[in-house]
RNA sequence: GGCGACAUAGCCAAGUGGUAAGGCAGAGGUCUGCAAAACCUCCACCCCCGGUUCGAAUCCGGGUGUCGCCUCCA
C-alpha cells in the first residue's frame, strides 16, 4: 500500500513516489507579513503540517521549507501609514505568525526563507531568464514574457487566449509597459522614497513570484517532490513559479502540487480585502475562546481540498468534540495508576515517542488506509473517536463502579494508540490543565458543602440540595448521586 | 466570457460501482425525589432528469444551485 495524493497538475489522485527513496522535499508558500494571520492561514498551515507529520510517521525523511514574503507593496504601505520601515513591519508580523501558528501545534519548518535574504539567488535567476530570452527590461522593471514559455497555463488549466486580462478588476499602471497583459514583474524599479536593492537593471526590488523560484532552487534544488499552498495561489503565483523555474533550469519544478481549499464565511472566501476575516489570535484570545486543539480539530474534520465554512456554531461543536478526544487522551493520566501501570510517574509517560504501538492492529490499519488516501483526516479522526469513546467508557466505569470491564493491558494499548495517532494529526492534550483547581474550591470546602446537601436532602429540602449542586456545578464540580445516599464527585 | 470545484440526515462531514464512517445536535430507555453524570438504543437511500449496469450516492449525458480563480490573496 502506498500513499495516494491529489495532484493539481494532473487533476488526479496519483501514487506518491519520491525522487529519492524515502526522502521528501516540500516547499510551502508562506505568508506576506503585513498583518496578523487569519483562519485562512491557519487552515493552510495546519493542513500542510498534518501532511508533513503523516509522511514522517510513514517513515519518510521530510525536508520542509517555507518562506516569508518580507518585500511587498502591502508591507510598504503599512510601513508608510505607521511611519516605520518595511523591515519593522515584516519582523513584527513574522514573529506574530510564528506565535499564532505554534498555538495550533504546527511544527516549525526545517528552514524558513526570506525574500530579503534571497536577493542573490533572485538576481541570478532573473539574469538567466533574461539571457535565455524569457525576460525583458522596460522602464527600470523587468518582466517575464509568458508567451515565450510553452507550458504556460499547464498547472491552472488555462489558455492565454481564453483568459480575460484584468477580469479581477485589479489592473495597475504597470500594464502600459508590458508586452502582454499577462507578463509579470520579475524586478520592479524603485520609486522615490522606497527601499531598494542594487541590481544589473537598476535599483529596485524583486517581484512576488520570483522569490519562491529562487528559494526553492537555493534550498531544495531544481526539482522538489511536493509544492503546497492555498488554492488561490494556483493562478497566477504557482503558474508563474513554474514558468520561471522551468524556463531557467529545464527541469520540472515539482512532481506534485497540492492546494488547500479556502476558509469561507457565510459562503464567501475569508480574505483581507473582503474584511470578513477573523485572526487566529482574536479567535483564541476571545472570552470563551475555543481550545486551540478544538480549532485544529475543526479544520481536520473536512478534506483539506474543500472549502470549509467558518461559523461560531461549527467552532462550538468542535470544542465539544474535542472534549471527547480529550477524555480519551488523558485516560492514562487519570486512570493509569488505578490500572496498575507502573510507569505513570516516569517523565516519559504519555510521550508518543516512547510508545510502541501495534502497527498491524485494526485501528492503526484503518487510520493508515484513510490517511494514505490523499490525507483523509476525517476518516482518520473516526478512528480516534472510536478509541476515545471506548476509553471514556472504561474511565467512567472505573469512576462509577471501581473497575473497568476491559483488561488493563488492552486499555493501555488503546490509549497509547490513541495518543500516537492523535499526535500524527497534531492533536495533543496537556495533562494538568484539566485538573487545575486554581481559584476553585478546596476539597475540604467541597466536602463541607456536600455534608450540607446531604442533610438538606435527608430533610427532604430538595430545593436547598439542588442549589448546592448547581453551585458546585458552576465551580466545575460534578456530583454523582448513588443509591444509598452516597454522593461522589469529581472536578 | 474562459477555466475549475462542490451539491450526502437539523448542522458539519467521510465514502466514489454492491445496498450510507465519524462528529455536533436530537429522541427513547435504565437509574433518580427531580435532575445531573453514566450506560444502552434509535435517527438519511445521498440536488433534479435521463442513460450505462444484475446492481449507482458512487460511471456517462443534460439540468439547477453554490463557490473559487482569471496578475492583492493561504
Amino acid at each position: 500500500m502506498s500513499i495516494v495524493l491529489y495532484n493539481t497538475l494532473t487533476r488526479k489522485k496519483e501514487p506518491f513516489e519520491t525522487l529519492e527513496p524515502g526522502r521528501v522535499k516540500i516547499y510551502c508558500c508562506g505568508v506576506t507579513v503585513y498583518d496578523y494571520s487569519h483562519l485562512g492561514h491557519a487552515r493552510c498551515y495546519v493542513a500542510w503540517d498534518t501532511v508533513r507529520r503523516y509522511l514522517l510517521w510513514r517513515g519518510y525523511a521530510v525536508h520542509y521549507v517555507q518562506n516569508f514574503t518580507d518585500i511587498d507593496d502591502k508591507i510598504l504601505n503599512r510601513a508608510k501609514s505607521e511611519e516605520s520601515s518595511m523591515q519593522t513591519v515584516a519582523e513584527r508580523y513574522t514573529q506574530a505568525y510564528l506565535e499564532d501558528i505554534a498555538r495550533l501545534n504546527v511544527v516549525e519548518a526545517d528552514e524558513y526563507t526570506y525574500a530579503t535574504q534571497t536577493l542573490d539567488g533572485i538576481q541570478r535567476l532573473i539574469g538567466e531568464l533574461e539571457q535565455k530570452g524569457y525576460a525583458y527590461p522596460a522602464n527600470g522593471d523587468v518582466y517575464y514574457s509568458v508567451r515565450k514559455f510553452e507550458g504556460y497555463g499547464k498547472l491552472s488549466g488555462r489558455n492565454l487566449d481564453d483568459m480575460q486580462a484584468g477580469a479581477s478588476g485589479r489592473v495597475t499602471g504597470e500594464d502600459a509597459t508590458k508586452q502582454d497583459p499577462f507578463d509579470f514583474a520579475l524586478w520592479k524599479g524603485a520609486k522615490e522614497g522606497e527601499p531598494f536593492w542594487e541590481s544589473p537593471w537598476g535599483p529596485g526590488r524583486p517581484g512576488w513570484h520570483i522569490e519562491c523560484s529562487a528559494m526553492i532552487r537555493d534550498r531544495l534544488g531544481d526539482t522538489i517532490d511536493i509544492h503546497v499552498g492555498g488554492s488561490d495561489l494556483v493562478f497566477p503565483h504557482h503558474e508563474n513559479e513554474i514558468a520561471q523555474s522551468e524556463a531557467a533550469t529545464g527541469h520540472p519544478l515539482s512532481r506534485y502540487w497540492m492546494h488547500n481549499g479556502m476558509v469561507n464565511v457565510g459562503g464567501e472566501k475569508m480574505s483581507k480585502s473582503l474584511g470578513n476575516f477573523t485572526t487566529i489570535r482574536d479567535l483564541l484570545d476571545a472570552p470563551n475562546a475555543p481550545d486551540p486543539m478544538a480549532v485544529r480539530l475543526f479544520l481536520l474534520q473536512g478534506s483539506y481540498r474543500k472549502p470549509v465554512d467558518f461559523t461560531d456554531e461549527a467552532i462550538a461543536a468542535a470544542q465539544t468534540s474535542w472534549g471527547t478526544l480529550l477524555d480519551g487522551l488523558l485516560f492514562g493520566y487519570q486512570y493509569g495508576a488505578k490500572l496498575g501501570w507502573v510507569d505513570v510517574e516516569d517523565s516519559a509517560f504519555g510521550d508518543p515517542a516512547a510508545m510502541r504501538i501495534d502497527r498491524e492492529s485494526d485501528p492503526v490499519q484503518t487510520f493508515q488506509a484513510a490517511m494514505d488516501d490523499d490525507f483523509n483526516t476525517a476518516g482518520g479522526l473516526a478512528v480516534l473517536f472510536d478509541l476515545a469513546k471506548d476509553l471514556r467508557r472504561a474511565g467512567n466505569l472505573i469512576t462509577h463502579t471501581g473497575e473497568a470491564d476491559t483488561p488493563s493491558d488492552v486499555l493501555r494499548q488503546q490509549w497509547q494508540t490513541l495518543v500516537c495517532l492523535a499526535q500524527v494529526l497534531g492533536l495533543e492534550a496537556r495533562p494538568g490543565v484539566e485538573v487545575s483547581t486554581e481559584g476553585g474550591l478546596s476539597d475540604a470546602e467541597v466536602e463541607a458543602l456536600l455534608t450540607q446537601r446531604r442533610e438538606a436532602r435527608a430533610a427532604k429540602d430538595f430545593a436547598e440540595g439542588d442549589r448546592i449542586r448547581d453551585l458546585l456545578q458552576a465551580e466545575g464540580i460534578t456530583l454523582i448521586d448513588k443509591p444509598g445516599g452516597v454522593t461522589e464527585w469529581h472536578r
